[in-house]
Formats: structure tokens, C-alpha cells, sequence
DNA sequence: TAGATTTGCTAAATCAATTTAGCGGTTAGA
DNA sequence: TCTAACCGCTAAATTGATTTAGCAAATCTA
């Protein structure tokens, strides 16, 4: 392992030159005959070279490193973060994850880190609004797709579940059954899942002719002791136990599942419960609480393949909106 | 953002030479006058300056780039991957993830291939065996740390859960109920995982008197889709309903809970269930299922640190054994 | 006042690749 | 016969930082 292009050179009595020209295919352009050509290839396989990847990022310009930034590795961006390594080390790329804890200042941070580091573009779960995303944009130089969290604007690329779509279904099934008395628990209030999400949950009880109080509304944020505060603000606030609570994420179902059993253990008797997200475990649940699953490897192939494109194939933006899973139990 | 010495060096007017000494703090030693040292540092900081990353990992053969290799980016990986990067980060480091499924020949082309692209460490889940261990070494001049996954040696660096004791305490748990009928459902035989949890079950077992039956040893793998196997196996080839089943990791545990839901509702009837990992949801199954949660902060927080070490403190290799946790629901 | 030392800084080499411009000789076309 | 094209390859520049060796000028020593 690890052999220079002089000593390759060296070895097969040419210059450094012909070896990179014939190892970058273009010994025909550069009329390198076939016999060199084939003693050049014939050297380098023998002793496994590899082109070091430093100095090639250094003279290209060009690392082969694209840079992923979420807000956690829990298990939707986990699995996101490896079907996309996955496709990036295919084609040749790799991947750096950072990880924001839903923090903007950490994101800030982590965006000019990874330009810093001469990633050739970046994949980010965002949480900035227009203006923020583009005053970086007019800074940075390099290709930004976003990830589960979409910004409006025609020049933007993004991939996004689609989040109002599969939250009107979902909430659909209950209004179809009768259920009226909806809570909405709610994340990140200016993001566009939540947007969406709650844009969902509004169509669908209003096509079902359902009433949308505000006050069943809550949006505190995306962590699992949000979902406890919210759910406890829901029981303790109203006198009457609710029909029905969705979670719009499975980290504030936890939440509430925190909160019903520290507090509430017959929740579940009385109250019907669904979420976004999905989880093999939700099929245990007495009752079996309804989920929207999300194609987290699709989401995953399209981000990639579309920063792929720009890289590589000239192709501009492009915006992919990808259908989640109803799963009814 | 990005500007180089030498544009900087230009804006001073002084060579790049004393620009890369002031900014090195070299200031002293190479006698530069606190006059031309003071305009320099100003005009870097005006331009906010930031050496270009490969030029410097080029010259000094060092990228602040750790690679870190796991199986999957699931929940213990992926938490375990998320504070990884955390500290990594406040010591200035990168992480390169790439996933191997746990395949062997994937990890060896993914050592090889963040190997050429000058990482200056591994953490890694590994496979290999302490032969395929050794041939690696050999080859291969960067540090390597192993997480969750041992190799026997005095000279391998690695931070484990302390799979043994965890495995017997949580078996042993059942025996003083009295429950002398346990299966165990294992993962990849070779690995370390499986081998410690494997002797704390015996051990447990052993203490209590009980007979270890091998017949109700079984070990595919780490999969959901093992974890149903087995299942099946332990419920279709014996007549009598076990009285306990102990799966060694949550993913085996997905596929028990699978098979029963299919081909088995009453399992939980008649037949205790206890598993390796944790996982919130855990706490709503019924009965309730007890667990052993690994500290996946403190692995990889330990796991960081002496990789760290390794690096910049010219420390040796290190062991760390990080005890779990008993979940008793 | 010659020689030694100190001061403040810089030219050039280095890291490992890619790419441009071109060299000296032969052959082909008009 | 003169020019143009061809042939097979290479020297040197480039990318951006770090580091070594050392150069003048100023100051000190005897």
C-alpha cells in the first residue's frame, strides 16, 4: 500500500508525467504508445497503486467528500445518513456526518467547518429559513441539497417526505371513524415539516367538517422531553381526556409514552393515539397505534443521486417529494 | 471565507513564510518583531483566515480525519457514531463513517479505502479475527481502536460493554425467580459479543445449578430476520413452550416479536422475555420486557479519548470494559 | 575597526498529484 | 522542396501550506 507516481515512474523508467497520463486514460490523447501504456498499468497493478487522494483533492480542487449535516443519528436520520453513504462510496464519494442537536448556532458552525474542509458539496436537514439559507448560499461556493426539511424558493434542491400528504391520511382514517376530538403534538413550529404536518392535520379534519381548535395545537420541539411536556399540558389543561393525540415525530410519541406511564397508565383506554413515523415495536402496543412510515431509503437515494448530478453531470437543482407509508394496525 | 497565505502574505507585505510562522506561533523562535506579528494577525483575522485543510494535510501528512467503521448506523451505533463526532469535533477532528452490514469483505475494502485517503485512525466494529487482525496491522501504519467488538490481545486498543456481566446478571435475574428453561438466541458466533454474552448466560445458569441444554443455544445472527429464525426454531422443534427465551440484542428481539405477532400471539402467555439492548418502547410491551442497556456515551466517549491519545498525547493502546445497565420493569 | 553575534525576515524545498506547453525527429502532402 | 502534421514523450508550473537553511543589516565585542 501507498506508493508514490515518482516511484512509480521510477520503476517503469518514464516520467511521473506519462504514468499520470496513462493512469488518468489518456494515453491515446497524449499519443503514449501501447507498449508503454501497457508496462505503465501492468507496474501499477503489481504494486496496488492508489493515487493519493490528498494531493489529488489539493491540485483538483475536488475532494470526493460530500458533507452531511443532521440533527441526530437516531433512527430516521440513521438510516438516512447509511443508504446515503452507501450510494456516495459507489460512486466514489464519502461521506462526513455532523450532528446539530437541532441547534442553529451549531449548524452555522458546522456548515463553515465543512466548507472549511473542502467537502465538494453539502447534504443538510436544515433548520434555516429563506433569508438565513441565502445569505449562505452567497457565501459558499458549493452545492447544497436539503434533506427532510425543505426551504420554498425555485432554486433550491431538496427531498422531502411528503409530510402533509401523509399526515392528511393518517389523520383521515380517524375522522373517517368518527373521532372529532383531535390533539396535535407537535415540533419545531417554523420548520417545514411541521408546516406540513400541521397543514395535513388541518385539511383532514376540515374535509371532514371537524372543527380545528388552536388550542389542540401544540409546537415545542422535536425532542422526547417535548413530547412529555406536551402531552402532560394536553391531560392536565383540559378536564375532558382527549379521543384522540397524533405525534407528529416517534421521538414525542416516547414522550408521551413517558408521561402515560408516570402519570396517566390508562391513557390508552380512552384515548386513541397516532404518529408520524414508524417502528416495528408500534405493533405491540396495545392498541396498536397507526403510523405514517417514511421511505427513509428513497429520501436517501434521491438527496445523493441529485447532489451526484450537480456534481457531475451538470444538471442544476432539482426538488423530489417522496411518498410515505400509511400503516395501519 | 477562503483566502490563501500567500494573498495574505501580499496584503502584509511579508513573505508567506513569516505569515505561516506568526499564525504557527512561531513568532518567537524565529524572531519575528511583535510590530510585524501584530499586523499580520490582524489582517488574518479582518479576512478571517483559514489555512486551506488539504494543502496542510498534505505538507504534514495529517487530515484530523478519523474513520469510523460500524455495522449499521442503528440506534446503539448510531448514538454510539453521534458522540463520537461530538468529541471528535471539540478536538477539532472529522469523522468519516462508512456502514459494513456486517460483511467481512466490506470492511476490509472500506479499511483499505479510508486507509488511502489519509485518515489518521480507525474506530472500528470489526469482524475480523485476530489473525485477519494482525495481517491488517501489518499493513496498515494509523492507529486503530476497536468499539463494542473485541480481539483478545495485549496490544489492541479496544472499549467494549461489558457484554459477560451484563448478559449474567440479567440472566441470573430469571434463575431466582426460578425459571430453569432459558433459550438463547445469539448473534454472529465468532464475535465478542457473542461469545461474552454467551458465557455470562452459561455462568448465570451454572450458578443457579441449572443444566445448560446446547440444543437451546442458537446463534445466526444479528438480523431481524436471524432473530425470527430462531424463534421459529426454539417454538416449531420443541413440543413445550419455553419458559423464557433471552434474545442478545434488541434487532434479535424485533424478529421474536415479528414471528409471535404472525405465528404466536399467546407467546408472552406463557414465555418471559428478556434481551440484550434496551429501548424505550420496551416499557409498553406486556408483560414487560427486562433488558441490559449498554452506555453508548461512555463507549464512545472512551473509545474517542484514547484514539485521541494515541494521536497527540504519544499515549499506547488501551482497554476499557464499560458497564451496563440492568432495566428491571 | 575587524570580527562576531544578533535581528528580522525570506527563498526554496517539500508534500503528491495534474496539466500545459513544447522538444527534436520523422513523415506526408502540395 | 518546403511546410505542415505527426510521434512519443517530458520539464516545469501549479495547488496551499510548512519548514529548513541562510542572507543582509544592525549591533556588540575586544
Amino acid at each position: 500500500m501507498s506508493l508514490s507516481l515518482e516511484e512509480l515512474a521510477l520503476k517503469a523508467d518514464v516520467s511521473k508525467t506519462t504514468v499520470s497520463l496513462v493512469l488518468n486514460g489518456k494515453s491515446s490523447i497524449y499519443r503514449i504508445s501501447k507498449e508503454t501504456e501497457n508496462r505503465i498499468l501492468k507496474i501499477a497493478k503489481e504494486h496496488n497503486y492508489k493515487p493519493n487522494s490528498i494531493a489529488r483533492a489539493l491540485r483538483l480542487n475536488k475532494s470526493l467528500t460530500i458533507g452531511l449535516i443532521i440533527p441526530y443519528l437516531n433512527r430516521h436520520f440513521g438510516r438516512v445518513a447509511e443508504v446515503i453513504e452507501q450510494n456516495a462510496r459507489e460512486l466514489g464519494y464519502q461521506i462526513i456526518i455532523a450532528v446539530t442537536q437541532d441547534c442553529l448556532n451549531t449548524e452555522h458552525d458546522l456548515i463553515e467547518n465543512l466548507y472549511e474542509r473542502n467537502v465538494d458539496g453539502l447534504i443538510l436537514a436544515t433548520m434555516m429559513n429563506r433569508d438565513q439559507f441565502n445569505d449562505l448560499s452567497s457565501k459558499i461556493k458549493i452545492p447544497i441539497v436539503l434533506v427532510d426539511r425543505r426551504i420554498d424558493g425555485d432554486d433550491i434542491a431538496w427531498v422531502v417526505s411528503d409530510d402533509e400528504q401523509g399526515t392528511y391520511e393518517l389523520v383521515s382514517v380517524l375522522c373517517q371513524e368518527g373521532v372529532k376530538d383531535i390533539y396535535f403534538v407537535g415540533g419545531i413550529e417554523k420548520l417545514s415539516t411541521s408546516i406540513d404536518r400541521l397543514n395535513g392535520f388541518k385539511k383532514a379534519l376540515l374535509h371532514k367538517g371537524v372543527e380545528c381548535n388552536q388550542s389542540k395545537i401544540q409546537q415545542i420541539g422535536y425532542a422526547v422531553a417535548d413530547g412529555y411536556e406536551m402531552t402532560k399540558n394536553i391531560i392536565e389543561r383540559f378536564s375532558k381526556t382527549p379521543e384522540a393525540i397524533f405525534t407528529s415525530a416517534i421521538t414525542l410519541l416516547e414522550g408521551l409514552l413517558q408521561y402515560a406511564k408516570e402519570h396517566k397508565p390508562d391513557l390508552f383506554s380512552h384515548t386513541r393515539v397516532i404518529t408520524y413515523d414508524d417502528h416495528p415495536m408500534l405493533d405491540y402496543l396495545q392498541p396498536p397505534i397507526f403510523s405514517v412510515r417514511q421511505n427513509a431509503e428513497e429520501i436517501a437515494k434521491k438527496s445523493f443521486e441529485i447532489m451526484h448530478g450537480i456534481l457531475e453531470k451538470n444538471k442544476s437543482f432539482a426538488q423530489e417529494l417522496i411518498k410515505p407509508e400509511l400503516i395501519l394496525r
